[in-house]
RNA sequence: GGGCGCGUAGCUCAGCGGGAGAGCACUCGCUUCACACGCGAGGGGUCGCUGGUUCGAUCCCAGCCGCGCCCA
């Protein structure tokens, strides 16, 4: 063995056994209960960054711990197909050429688009590979395989029958590069500096004005109505007369509605609902007019007229001109608010009226909320499940047709006569005339409508396979905050419609990490950390101790620190074992014939307890710092100090192997491949240790202690000052195995003095405090009593 | 506008009512026969600020000041 631990090579080696061997398997026939993980299927034409590998990590560590506890695991892998995501990413491959999606034709697109995936799809399965994440890969899916593809289908259809699904002409966000509608949440919103202006609009009789403030002078030309607050003193009067519009002088009524904002600009709106959230509510609720005079291209529309073709910016200064030469230009300030930028192209949305196809989310949105409030579903932290009943509560209708080409095509045909026909696959004629000449709707459908169904879809739903008998629901999802909406609340509100239960019991939202300059991780920002980064130099296992070394606080800085720590731990780990197997490999088994190997299979077992306890409360942080903390001072700096001399011993080593058989295995879930690798190293091992059994608990080692901490505190003395406090029996031994104390004990035993005695002062002021011991609780008055004896008993010791 | 989170050692982070902790970095000492990716010792902190509650506050409460995120 070599005295170096290297990670490189060992851990591609066991990454490919445990495959071929078929350990990452699932099998539905197997016994055991079921621990089902299914991982939030990343875009196919993606690359995993070192966030992911955080994610990745902790599922990992669940997987194989519930594995070794004998479950019946389930680690599902599979690929998003990412719609817009996908869809922009090729047009902007096909700019370098000159060219657009649109020039390939439907068609042409498709072909480009299975090439492209071949090209670029698959990185992402070799990074799980490689961080050794224990999928059963031989069942990855795909959003848009065939099977995947009808689940989708089934789940529109049921929808739609039961009148939930409708096609509406409503204001949705357009995004003009994409040239698609989004869902509110695919709209990033950003403050930006604007310009906010002030104009008049003058009353048609002549009596006056009324000034109204807005930040898009363009869409002046789509007003339709000023709309004050119904209680706001200053307008009251001006409710049921006219307005005159600048620029297209259209007389326009003044309105009342509570949904104005007084503050806001002057307390006058002016309405426009062709180009407008609100303005498009008031619009509806008051009979109003859906003017547009910004087309889908995001530039003025015919029916702006003389400014048809300019863009919004030109088109508004025009406005601001032909108002400024007339007196109607009160003033121009500046403005920061919060303006809608698409997700994945970050063009500016542009809220446009058109027609599209929504979900109602009510009687869909009913059950997941109480199933979230009546605890079957767990967040972890807790607090998210406010996050999440906040927006379940206040949800609104969900568009899912995107005007792209890229995703499952929206299974509604359409007859000459414009009767729909909704069908799971291409019907032969019209459900209602019985024409044979359909054609299907052209849109396709948002990805998350598809990949809420990924807990059971990738499954086999809707046919009843075993797997879905045996592997839904689900237990545990794990996605980062800014999913919970995207999938944790999808996932669950599709799982409870269709299947009529959770698709899993814990939502675990982990942390989100930032870059070392506390920046957020962003691919196209060029911030991101490449997981290759950590990989190459310190190896999957050191990655995985290190990512989850951070997971419990909230937005941790990446840190290759972390990572090198758990480079240590394998390389202590890796020489702990060197030095038993140097001594003579004899087959494993506790048989203790002294204190410190009761100490250290007890503080083994406890560890154990710890560990098991921090896992099932996805404390992972502490646990990965517990696993370092009892091998490098429990186990290596004083149980294979004190044994040391005795290792010739073939009792000594057996126990000592049983030990480290036992922390090999509660080392495994974080960090598999260097456990492993020595497993195999050990004597008479037969299975691997990806499935050799979870320590049971151990209480008969639960032995006296106290020579150890003497021990302990004689070394901590002697190592400081020189000094030797008086010990015997098993303590000495231990010391003195340990220490290997060469001076002659006198030391500083002055300073040893000092010390302790402002240790007990401080010990004794407390207890003198009445106060203290009258109003603090009993145990904590107890412990500083027993303090004091401790420290008492140690200037004893030191000879006073 | 509403909500959430975070400010603790030079750095990355634990701790969250009873003497301020870890790892890294730093200083000093060790070519000790598993490991120098090691061993041992040490220095370093008005625990963001100001009040309050308490016998006792890094921890609880209130208000500020910074940083970040989500929703509208």
């Amino acid at each position: 063995m070599d005295p170096l631990y290297r990670p490189q090579g060992v851990e591609q080696r066991w990454q490919q056994i445990w495959e071929e061997e078929g350990l990452y398997a699932a099998d539905p026939d197997a016994p055991g209960d079921t621990f089902v993980v299914m991982h939030p299927p990343p875009n196919i034409s993606g690359s995993l960054t070192i966030g992911h590998c955080l994610q990745l990590s902790l599922e990992d560590t669940l997987v194989r711990w519930h594995r070794m506890r004998g479950f019946n695991t389930l680690f599902q892998p599979g690929y998003d197909h990412a719609g817009i995501s996908t869809w922009a990413a090729i047009g902007r491959t096909l700019a370098q050429e000159g060219r657009s999606q649109r020039d390939l034709g439907r068609d042409g697109f498709d072909a480009y688009v299975q090439e492209w995936l071949e090209r670029y799809g698959g990185t992402i399965m070799s990074q799980f590979r490689r961080l050794g994440a224990s999928l059963d890969y031989r069942r990855t899916r795909f959003t848009m395989d065939e099977r995947y593809y009808s689940a989708v289908m089934r789940w529109f259809v049921h929808l739609y029958e039961r009148g939930w699904i409708y096609r509406a002409s409503r204001i949705v966000n357009w995004c003009p590069r994409d040239r698609t509608a989004l869902s509110d949440l695919e709209v990033e919103h950003e403050d930006e500096d604007d310009t906010l202006s002030y104009v008049r609009y003058p009353l048609a009789d002549g009596s006056g004005h009324v000034t109204i403030a807005t930040v898009r002078p363009a869409t002046i030309l789509a007003d339709v109505a000023i709309a004050v607050h119904p209680g706001d003193e200053r307008y009251r009067d001006l409710v049921g007369k006219e307005v005159v519009v600048p620029f297209v002088e259209r007389r326009v009524p003044v309105i009342a509605d509570e949904r104005v904002e007084r503050e806001f600009g002057t307390g006058a709106l002016k309405v426009t609902p062709g180009h407008d959230p609100t303005d498009f509510e008031i619009g509806r609720d008051h009979g109003l007019p859906e003017l547009a005079v910004i087309g889908p291209h995001g530039l003025m529309n015919d029916a702006a007229g003389e400014l048809a073709g300019l863009t919004q910016e030109e088109a508004g200064l025009r406005v601001l001109e032909w108002a400024a030469e007339r007196g109607l230009l009160e003033k121009r300030e500046n403005y920061r608010h919060s303006v809608g930028h698409c997700q994945r192209c970050h063009t500016r949305v542009e809220p446009l009226v058109m027609p599209q196809w929504w979900v109602a989310m009510d009687e869909l949105a009913a059950p997941a909320i109480a199933a979230v409030k009546e605890g079957r579903v767990r967040f972890t932290p807790e607090r998210f499940a406010r996050v999440y009943l906040d927006w379940m509560e206040n949800i609104r209708p969900w568009c899912i047709s995107r005007q792209i080409w890229w995703g499952h095509r929206i299974p509604v045909w359409c007859c000459p006569d414009g009767h729909l026909t909704v069908a799971e696959s291409e019907p032969q004629a019209c459900a209602e005339c019985g024409s044979a000449e359909l054609r299907q709707e052209e849109d396709v459908l948002d990805t998350w409508f598809s990949s809420a169904l990924y807990p059971f879809a990738t499954l086999g739903w809707p046919e009843e396979t075993p797997e879905l008998a045996r592997y839904y629901p689900g237990s545990v999802l794990t996605t980062a905050r800014d999913i919970i909406f995207l999938w944790v609340a999808r996932m669950i509100f599709s799982g409870l419609e269709l299947i009529g239960e959770e698709p899993f019991a814990d939502a675990l939202i982990h942390s989100t990490l930032l870059n070392p300059d506390g920046r957020r991780m962003s691919r196209t920002l060029g911030t991101g950390i490449d997981p290759e980064e950590a990989l190459e130099p310190y190896g999957a296992d050191a990655t995985r101790y290190g990512l989850l070394k951070v997971t419990s606080s909230q937005d941790p800085r990446f840190s290759f620190g972390t990572i090198e720590e758990g480079r240590k731990l394998a390389n202590k780990l890796w020489n702990a074992s060197r030095l038993l197997l140097m001594a003579g490999a004899v087959a494993p088994e506790a048989r203790p014939s002294s204190i410190e190997e009761r100490w250290i299979l007890a503080r083994i077992d406890a560890t154990r307890a710890e560990l098991d306890a921090d896992l099932a409360g996805f404390d992972f942080a502490h646990g990965v710092e517990r696993l370092y903390h009892v091998t490098f001072d429990d186990f290596c700096d004083w149980y294979l100090e004190s044994i040391k001399p005795r290792l010739d011993e073939e009792d000594v080593r057996a126990t000592a192997f049983a030990a480290l058989e036992q922390l090999l295995k509660l080392l495994h879930p974080v960090m598999p491949h260097v456990t492993e690798e020595i497993w195999t190293n050990l004597p008479s091992r037969e299975t691997r240790l990806i499935v050799a059994p979870w320590p049971d608990p151990q209480p008969a080692f639960a032995a006296d202690l106290h020579a150890l901490d003497e021990a302990q505190t004689a070394a901590r003395i002697y190592r400081r000052s020189g000094v030797r406090i008086e010990i015997g029996g098993d303590s000495l031994r231990i010391f003195e195995a340990v220490v290997r104390p060469t001076g002659d004990g006198q030391g500083d035993v002055e300073a040893e003095r000092g010390r302790l005695r402002k240790e007990v002062e401080r010990s004794e002021r407390m207890l003198a405090n009445e106060k203290f011991v009258a109003n603090a609780a009993p145990e904590v008055v107890e412990g500083e009593r027993e303090k004091l004896e401790q420290y008492r008993a140690e200037l004893d010791a030191l000879g006073n």
